[in-house]
DNA sequence: TAAAAAATGTGATATCTATCACATTTTTTT
DNA sequence: AAAAAAATGTGATAGATATCACATTTTTTA
């Protein structure tokens, strides 16, 4: 049985720990593997845990009234469900799977046991929620800021540059989620991505994406 | 002269600072008054403190394109600026006093030593941050789902339940800066505050601000 | 105090986006 | 493989909001 002392895919934070501290975190660690569209954190549910992503991709979503909006997309490694579970004792978002993703779940007392205790991890978590919250803010303003065409244009960058570093990539959501996403409807979604299609920006077909014209896609994004 | 020690407004982080590092603080903080719409972070510009506001209340705003975003309102005492200082050389958003505020300007390789060697210090800023960024996904959320005479509601509602603690106040804003909030334009504003006041639900005079029917603006929050 | 600047109120209009409707395709289930 | 369910594409229309225009009031500056 392989150990946290030996994992490959260690956080930051957990680089700081120590050789006792990383076999304490072995003992009250689970390693569990989700396929796509798992539920990994249910709102509503209550938790005690903190969830170390370690690969894979989820969305963060909230459900209102029986919508869901879609806060953020994640991309491994990082640590998951640290706001909810120190804040509150039922879960104030969803985590869901987007592709097949391995998730090892941390017992809230031992990770707030290092917070206190070790400083270097605890600096390393408020770094984290810090890039979180500054990327949040960026996130917001953008889309306030541009229509939806120039919202599309920037999703689609999203995942070409943040996520798969390729022009060429599937789509790991549907046209509603990437509308609950950018705040507009599925129609809409479809509209534009036909659009830019048709004005041979993008080549897409189903969920597959490939973008001929990056810089003409860089211009919308900053223009829209 | 005054000491870290002896201040009432203490945040809760600092309460479990010894003596030794309370006295550690006196030395590398200064405390200072600012007027009304006075900048106290400024985007673009280095910054080496933590700010922390005694007394008072901020608006944070990120400018774009000439375009002032509001991100949010906030009321002392609270830490200031943690994400951009921790994270970033440059501010990634000004904060700006929209009434008379005191604040303490802490130097950040202080701050940074309490995060390193105070465990619980360091816990109760992971809380802070946790609780901002519950509260933002919340207020994102929030916006997405309801028109703009629902979002003014929830303002007004905003400023009387979670500010002032009273049905009766003057705005400390304009209606430029409301628009920059909840994303709509001046314009927009003026007419959805006449008609409110047109419909006896609020009496408003220029900035005054008089909540007449809670129930019935409550109603409008949660269905516009 | 006078002049200038900023903020506010309100109507008219243009524009964008949501919603509805329905055909078609793709995926999942049995 | 057939049936059912979910997802997608696209046109037409209604409705919400932004923008423009201009008068008026309030605040700031000289």
């Amino acid at each position: 049985m392989s150990t946290c002392n030996e994992c490959k895919i260690k956080s930051t934070a957990a680089t700081f720990l120590n050789k006792n501290e990383l076999e304490n975190l072995s003992q009250n660690c689970a390693e569990v593997s989700f396929k796509n569209r798992s539920i990994i954190l249910q709102q509503g549910a209550l938790s005690s845990n903190i969830i170390y992503l370690k690969t894979g991709l989820v969305k963060i979503h909230i459900s209102v009234f029986e919508k869901e909006h879609i806060i953020k997309i994640l991309k491994a490694p990082l640590f998951l469900g640290i706001p909810t579970t120190l804040k509150e004792k039922i879960n104030q978002y969803s985590v869901t799977a987007i592709e097949q993703v391995t998730v090892c779940f941390i017992d809230i007392n031992l990770f707030n046991k290092f917070i206190i205790k070790n400083g270097e991890f605890a600096y390393e978590i408020i770094v984290d929620l810090c890039c979180s919250e500054l990327d949040y803010f960026k996130v917001c303003v953008n889309r306030k800021q541009k229509n939806i065409t120039g919202r599309v244009a920037d999703t689609l960058l999203f995942f070409a540059n943040k996520i798969y570093n390729s022009d060429n990539y599937t789509l790991p959501l549907s046209r509603l989620e990437l509308g609950n996403l950018i705040d507009t409807s599925r129609e809409n979604i479809c509209r534009i991505l036909s659009q830019l299609n048709d004005d041979g920006i993008i080549n897409s077909n189903g969920k597959k994406i490939e973008i001929i014209n990056m810089k003409l896609l860089e211009t919308i994004s900053n223009h829209g």
